[in-house]
Parts: structure tokens; C-alpha cells; sequence
DNA sequence: GATGAATGAGCGTTCATTCAT
DNA sequence: GATGAATGAACGCTCATTCAT
């Protein structure tokens, strides 16, 4: 029968439903990134974790808010992941942390490839980039990062407005990038070039020193 | 039953059957438009153009192929249009001609709002942005016109990729904007923004000129 | 997919069309009838009736609407089987008369008993008894026997009440003779019992000619 | 996994199992009459008891057996009801005693409504009704009664048959003027009628002294 | 004894596709 | 060519029951 009501599922205290959480997320992720959407069903995703159907809706109420928590690990992830460049690398030139940030960014897509272009089929996925808490975050410290070398940059009328389209400048090429140009142009030139774009619309000028930098940067950012 | 082999269909010679085609390509793209892709199967869409199911297989293989010449001509008439408004205007400054092409594209966009929302949770229609022959014009167009103003830019090293970037910015940024920004900014100041990120990306600088050259050039693409 | 919107079914005006509805018809029937509510479920019923779950999902919108026409057919089929007594009988004594309905019923009861058992589980079914367009017309009968036959009765307050009470003593305790008393007592002694509850209800006295009387009126009622 | 074999449970002999299995049996009751047949299952039962459905199945073998005391309970309370009632009355004229079980079975079926019409659901109720042992001894206390007025009344034959018939002429027109009469007449107005045909089924005359002598007799019965 | 996480058969329903007419 | 009735695999989800802890 189709589901009426709205039924409340457990939230996993004990070790052992943690695990089964678990499980059922990496199967469900897992089977996301290799067969897309269309692999994406519940019994495929109990089947994958090794548990039975109910399980699956013991901890989750319906198959959407599955990728509930798949969209934002990865979504968190990223956030993270920049924040943590971020912060690592605060007092280094924007220059240096821009193309540190695409770098990684890029990285991050041909990682989780396939899983990115599986959520980018999720309408829930998309109207939220840029609009989840640890992305507002990141919006956050774009904000802060503008203001303070504001007196090298183009002024800024609306930093609301740059900062959104800075993020979505980055994150959309990056995207692109990965989707249709990886076998174009190297990775590298590729960053470069959305580097490029990112800095000039701030009124910052790429230089070739850039490359310098970003070698010596790259080492840091791995410590 | 799912289809197993992949039969071939014919093409419509005839009036009247180049007329069904047309009510059930018609049909089908309303109902993406109103109801996304979970109303878009195939008794919906020949009831809604008013012709049996059959009909609808006997002029496409299956559900995939009946999108795809509904993507292919959203592409197109968005292509041309934008191949036309560089035709029509290709004497002007490239900052106009910058201008009036985000603003035309942000028109686009807002008008078939609902449709692009509902194609771009087709993965066939996400890969493809800026591969279809008629973007690959469009393409061919922004190449020409790098080479045209050459002398005003950055240089240029790789000008594929300096045209795949700036098409993509473009368009990655000003669907963002009507799908995320509209209700956060004056669709005129986010047209602008993008504007001033394209231009400096390439070398030319935005200036408060740009409003009132593209008043003049507003009314010129109405001829 | 559970159901979410109510889906349109196509009335069935061709000939295959309401052949195949009066299959589902039919195989839902038997199958309520010799499994009980329990065997009732669509896919048990389309492959009884031998055809597909989608052809039953082609003219019904759910499962719950195919027991709407078993019952009402079981109900009309019940009502006018008492109406069709009533118009042959009009003119024979009242006592006549209760007694061959009671008997009928009786029959109906026995010859549908699981049919009868099963659709007692349903609560459409048994709040609706009664109220049934063909059973008020029943009603509007005995109302019209009741007022024909005033002068011989109790005398009647409320003609509405009386026959509700007269209809629902026949229906139910018939219905619980079948159901509980059939294997305690010759069927003809329980019917017997029942059309004397029902006269001296309504104030007529039952005499031992009843039994002769009927024996001459059963023999009409075959013509 | 559905049940397979038929496995025994412990009795309570416990004070703690007692307690469990009477929080067991208030729950599914109450879940029962709050949310009919459809919201009765076992993990929402051992939810609303506040223990685990393993402690259901300690003490009950399946969920068919939950049902099972709550129908003897609901009938032994209403058995007991009548035949306290008629052991404070028994003196009391046999009209009389006739009109005050109709209005307490009626007050009863209009207290426990949401109940009765959920178990009506039930064949295993339906089918007992009349049959139980607290209710056998009602139609024991019944045929005592018949035997004790036999001069006033019609000639009976068969004892048995005619209390069978008069109990269930009695139940059967209470519920069915509880279920579906209730909003057409006052309640005080179907139990004189209900009482009517009662009386006059066995050869008593329903007096409008009735309802004077109700007035004395329902203090009488608040005793 | 008690628990509740786990199970999975099975249900109601959808919809891409076929094919007899 | 056109139709639309028919199909059935497959999906999302429920819930009676079990059993390791």
C-alpha cells in the first residue's frame, strides 16, 4: 500500500542501528555513483547493504530522505574541505588562495565524479547548491576574504551579490570543467582558466607567478 | 514491458503525419514545462496531444527520443537567437555585444523557466550544453569575435578554451541567477554582474557606459 | 509508486473493453467470495480473471472501487429480486407476502453465503445497507404496503421508522439465520420464525394458513 | 516472515505479566476503537503499550489472538451488563425488564460505537456473536423468562429458536439503529420501537405505560 | 523475561511498450 | 497508418513475526 501517513523513523542511538545507517547510506551512495538515479531504489539499495527492505525504512521514511543525508555528506564535505583551505591558508595573497580553492574543487569533482552528475539529476540538489548551512559558511568567508583586500580589488557595490557570483562562478565552471572538458584540455589548464576568470572578475590580475605560487602553496596545503 | 531490442521508426514525409509529430512534440514539452519529468510518460503525453499511444511509437523509438528533439529545439531557438543578435549587432563594441547577450539569455531563461528546471534533471541534456551543432556555432561566433578584438583583451593563449570558458560562464551563471537569484537581486543587476564578469575575464572593463550604450542597443535588437 | 493523484479511468465502451471489465468482475467476485477478503488483492484477481494488473488498473482506479460495483450488483441484484416479488405479489394478503420476501431473502442469503460473509468485513458495505438506491426503492415499498394495509395494522407513527425497523428486522435476522442458524434449525423454521417476528411486528397475526397459503404462493412465485 | 507453525505462549501467572499483558490489551483496544482495523498492528500496539513487540509475542501467539480477549472482554461486559440487569429485575414485568435491556444495550453500543464498528470488521466476531459463554447464559436467563411468562405469552414451540430469534432481533436492530439510525431519530424513539417489535414478537402489547413504568424502572436500575 | 532491530513476503500501483484490430 | 486495450516488470512501502542480545 502507498504511504498516507507520515510515519516517524528512529533516530539510531545504539551501535548496532548506527552501523546498519550506515551501511544502508554506502550502499545507497555507492549504488547512486554507479548506476545513476535509475539504480537508485530501495530495494536495490537493501539489497547492496546487505539488509532487508525494512531495514531501510526503519531508519529512513521514504526513499527521498535518503538522499537527504548523501547530498549533504558530500555537500558538508566540500564545505569542509574548502573551510579548512581556507583557514590553513588565510594569510597567503587571494591570488594564491583562489587557485588553491579551484584546485582542490576539482579534485573533489573527479573524485566523486560520478556521484556529482547522479545529484545533478536531483532537482532538491540542485536549488540548494549554494544554499546549505556549511555552503552558507563558505559564502561567509568569501564575504570576509573581499572585504579585507578590498582596497586591491574592483570596488564592490553589493557584496552579497559578488560574493554569490564569485561561489557560483567557481563552482559552475568547475563543474563544467569536469563534465565535458576533461578530456579537452590537462586538468591544469583548465584551473587555470577558471582561476583566471575568478580573480579578473574581482580585479585581481593572474600573473604568471601564480603557477610559482601555487607549486609552493600546493605543498603547504598538504601539510 | 521495457524495451529490449531498438527498433527503428520512420521519419515523417507526409503533412500529416510531420503535423502529429508536431501536436505530440508540442504536447510533450507543455507537459515537461507544467508537470517536470514525473509527468512525462507516454499515455500522458499522446493524450495531451490527442493521438493514441501508438502514435507516439510510430514516429519515436521510445520515451528518451521524444526529449531529445525537445532539448535539440530549445537549443536551437536558443542559439539562433543568439546567433542573430550577433549578426544583427556584430559592429558594436564587444562589451555591448556582451551585454546584450546576457540580457537576452536571461530573458530566454526566465520565459522557458520551468523547462530548462525539468532539463536539467536529464542527464542527456546537462552533458550536452554547448556540444549541439547550433551552440558549436554560437561557439564558432565568440571565437571570431576574441580574434576581432584581440588587440583590446588579454592575451589569449588557447582560444578554444578561452571561448569554452567564457560560454559556459555565461550560461552556468545566468541560469544560476534565474534559478537561485531572481528573488534575491533585480534581474538588471544580476545581468550585470554576469556582464562584468564576462568582460573582465577577457580583458575589457565594464563601464557605467554599458548602461546607456545598451539602452541604445536594446532598442537596435528589436528591429 | 504509491497512488497520488486520483487517475482517470476509461469507462469501457467497447466490446473487448466491458468484456474485459466483466472478467475482473467476475474473478473478483468468486475470488472474495472463496478466499475471503484476504485473497482479494489485485494481482490475485488479475490473474484470475487472466489478464494483466494494468488492464484492472485500466478501469478501476483502485482496489477499493472494484468492491463498489460487487456490491452494489450484489445489492441490486438482492433488491430487485424483492421488488420483482413485490409487483407480482401486490395483490395477495400482506401476511403472504412478508412471507415469501423472508423466504427469497433466505435463499439469496444461502445461495451468496460466502459472498455475503466477506462483504459483512467491509465497512462501505455494511454502513450502506439499506441505503442503497435499489434498497430505498425497496423501502419506498414496503412504506406504500404499510399505508395500503393501514386499517389491518398497529396503528403506525412514524411510517419511516416502522419500515426501517420492519426492512433491518428481515435483513439482519435473515442474514444471522443463514450466517449462525442453519445448522440448528431446518431453514423453513427459521424463516418461519422470522415472518412472525415480522408481522406481529407490524400487528398481523400469523396462522397456521401461512403455511398453506405459502405453499400456493411459492408455486406462483416460479411463473 | 508470516507465521508458519503455531507456537504456544506462556500464560501470565506473574503480577508483572498480568500488568504487561493488561497494557498489552488496553493499548491495541484503544487502537482498535481510535483507529479501526487499519491501525491495528502489532508494532503500533506495543508502541501505544509502551513495551517491545518481542513482549507482545510473549505473551500472545499472534496478532489474531490480541483480537480474541478483546471481543470475549467487550462481550462478557456487555453479557454481564444485561444479566445484572435482569437479576435486579427479574420481579419486574416482563415489558419492563424488555425496555431496559434495549436502552442499556443501546447506551452500550453508543458508548463503545468506534469499537463495535471496528470488530463488525472481524468474522471471527461476527460469527460468535450469540455464542459466547456469557452470552449463552443471557439467552439461558431468556428462555427462563419465556418459560416463567409462557401464559401471557404467544404459544412457543421452540423455546430455543424463539429466544435465539428474540436475542438476536434484539442486537441486531440496536446496532443497526446505533450505526446508521441515530441521526434520523431520536435515540429514546428507536429503542421504543426496537422494544415494539421485541414485545410483540412474543405476544406482549407495548402499552404507552411502558415509558411511565421506564421512568420508575430506569431509578430502579441505577441502583 | 524483555527488548527492538531486523526481516522479507507480499501488497497496491505505475507506465514504457506492444500488437491485434 | 492509427489506435488504445493490454501487458507485466518493477517500484515504494508495510507489517507480522523472529531472535540475538
Amino acid at each position: 500500500m502507498p504511504r498516507t501517513t507520515t510515519p516517524k523513523r528512529r533516530t539510531p542511538r545504539q551501535a548496532r542501528s548506527k552501523k546498519t545507517v550506515e551501511r544502508i547510506l554506502n550502499a545507497a551512495t555507492k549504488l547512486l555513483a554507479h548506476e545513476g538515479l535509475d539504480g537508485f531504489n530501495t530495494n536495490r539499495i537493501a539489497q547492496e547493504a546487505g539488509v532487508g527492505v525494512g531495514s531501510v525504512y526503519e531508519y529512513f521514511p521514504g526513499k527521498d530522505e535518503i538522499l537527504e543525508p548523501i547530498i549533504n555528506r558530500l555537500a558538508n564535505r566540500e564545505a569542509e574541505t574548502i573551510l579548512d583551505l581556507l583557514s590553513r591558508n588565510e594569510n597567503r595573497p587571494l591570488e594564491s588562495i583562489v587557485w588553491l580553492v579551484v584546485k582542490r574543487l576539482s579534485e573533489l569533482y573527479l573524485e566523486h565524479h560520478d556521484l556529482y552528475v547522479a545529484l545533478r539529476g536531483v532537482p532538491a540538489f540542485r536549488s540548494s547548491i549554494g544554499t546549505r548551512p556549511s555552503e552558507q559558511q563558505v559564502l561567509g568567508k568569501i564575504r570576509a576574504l573581499l572585504q579585507k583586500n578590498e582596497s586591491k580589488l574592483h570596488p564592490i557595490a553589493d557584496i552579497e551579490l559578488t560574493a554569490f557570483t564569485l561561489f557560483h562562478l567557481v563552482e559552475s565552471l568547475t563543474y563544467q570543467t569536469i563534465e565535458q572538458g576533461a578530456d579537452r584540455w590537462p586538468l591544469e589548464r583548465s584551473v587555470e582558466e577558471i582561476v583566471h576568470a575568478a580573480l579578473r572578475y574581482i580585479g585581481l590580475t593572474p600573473g604568471p607567478s601564480s603557477t610559482i605560487l601555487s607549486n609552493e602553496a600546493d605543498k603547504a596545503a598538504k601539510d
